[in-house]
DNA sequence: TCGTATATTGACTATATAGTCGAAATGACT
DNA sequence: AGTCATTTCGACTATATAGTCAATATACGA
C-alpha cells in the first residue's frame, strides 16, 4: 500500500526549503551590512525577509547561526575572488598585489558587500582569519625572499589590512574615484618596501 | 527667617552630581569599549556604575547621550594629546608624524582608550571627523610643498587613520612590541612618499 | 481526489529592557 | 535637632524581543 518514495519527499522538501532560507539569508545580509549583529532581532529579520517568525526557527537555531552563515557566504565570495590569483600567481608579491585590487574593485562594484566586510573587520571570524593567513604567508615568502623592508609579519598584514579596510571605508562614504585601487595598491608596496614584482606595473 | 543661599546650594549639588555622573560615564566609557553603543542596555550600565536606575535618568537622557558624552570625553584625550604637537611643530610632516607616534604610544600604554578609539571609528562622530579634519590640513599643507608623492587628501587621510586603526588592533590583540609604532611610522611615510622633514629619524 | 511528509504560519508565553515616579536619603546650613 | 534643595533609589508600567507550538498550507504521488 502506498509506497511513499521518502528520499524524493526529502528532495522535494529541501528546494522549498533552500528557497526560503535563501530569502532570510538575503535578508540578514543586507541588515548585517548596516548594523553589528548584535542590533539584529530576529523580528526585524522576519519583518525584512518577509516571513513568519517560526518560519526563521524552522531554518535557524538563533541570529548567532544565521550570522555564521552570512559569514559563511562572504568566506565563500573571497576564495570565489582569490583562488584563481593563488593558482595562477607564483610571485608572492604579485599575489597579494591581485588580490589586493580585486578587494577594492569588487568593493566598488558592490557596495553591500563591502559593507557587509567592513561591519565583519569588527570582531574577526574564522573567514576573516582565513584572509590573514592566506595574506600573512604571501607575506612571509617575500620576506624570506628578501623582497619587504618591513620584517615583521603582523605589522606588514596590518599595514595591507588597514589600508584596504579604510580605503573601502572611503569608496563607501565618499563615491569612489576608479584610479583608489591602483594607487592604494601603489601605497601598499611602499609602504611594505617591496621591491618591483616583475610585471613592473607601478611607477 | 533662613535665607538660604540657592547659589550655594546649587553648587553643593553640582558636587555630588559631579560624582555619580562621573560614575555612569565611566561604567559608560568601560562598557563602550568592548561593545557597539547598540549592545548597550541601561540596565547593563546602572549594574556597571552601581547606581539605580533612575540615577541615570537622572543623569543622562538616553543611551545615545552617555554615548556622546564619551565621545565628547575622548575628543578631550585627542586634544590633551595632539595639542602641544600642533603648537611646537611648523612642519606638515613633523605634526602628522609626533600625532601618529603619540596615538599609538597611547594605545600602548591605555588598552581600553586604544579599545574605544577602534570601536568608535566605526561610526565617525562629531570627534574622530575632527581628527582627519586636522590630518586633512597637514596632509594638504605637505602636498602643496610638493612633499608627498600621493596627491589625493582623501586617499592619504585613509592610508594614515587605516593603518594607525589596524596597527592598533594589533597592539591589543598581539601583545605590543614597543618597536611598533616607529616602524608603522616609518611604513606610512613610506607609504605617503613622504620627503624626509628635517629630523632625518628615519631608515 | 486523497494521503502524507514537509514547510509555513502567527498567536502565545517568557523574559528583558525602557522609561516613570513617589518615597527616601543626603548634607550644608541655621 | 530641624529645614529643605538636591540627589538617589527601586518598584512599577510599557513595550520589545525571544522562543514555542498547534494549526494550516503546500505539493507530490497514489
Amino acid at each position: 500500500m502506498a509506497k511513499v518514495d521518502m528520499a524524493r519527499r526529502a528532495e522535494i522538501g529541501r528546494e522549498k526549503r533552500a528557497k526560503t532560507r535563501a530569502q532570510i539569508l538575503d535578508a540578514g545580509t543586507m541588515l548585517l551590512a548596516e548594523r553589528p549583529p548584535e542590533a539584529l532581532t530576529v523580528d526585524g529579520i522576519v519583518e525584512a525577509a518577509g516571513v513568519a517568525k517560526g518560519t526563521f526557527y524552522y531554518h535557524f537555531q538563533s541570529i548567532e547561526e544565521l550570522a555564521a552563515a552570512v559569514g559563511a557566504k562572504l568566506g565563500d565570495s573571497f576564495d570565489e575572488l582569490l583562488t584563481p590569483a593563488r593558482l595562477e600567481l607564483s610571485d608572492p608579491i604579485a599575489r597579494l598585489s591581485f588580490a589586493f585590487t580585486r578587494f577594492l574593485e569588487k568593493a566598488i562594484s558592490d557596495p553591500i558587500w563591502a559593507r557587509l566586510v567592513v561591519q565583519s573587520s569588527r570582531a574577526p571570524t574564522e573567514f576573516t582569519r582565513g584572509i590573514r593567513a592566506h595574506l600573512k604567508a604571501d607575506l612571509t615568502e617575500a620576506i624570506d625572499q628578501g623582497r619587504l623592508s618591513v620584517q615583521d609579519v603582523e605589522l606588514a598584514a596590518d599595514i595591507v589590512i588597514g589600508i584596504c579596510l579604510q580605503v573601502m571605508r572611503g569608496i563607501l562614504e565618499r563615491r569612489a574615484a576608479s584610479g583608489v585601487p591602483g594607487q592604494a595598491l601603489d601605497a601598499v608596496l611602499r609602504a611594505l618596501g617591496a621591491s618591483q614584482p616583475c610585471d613592473g606595473s607601478r611607477a
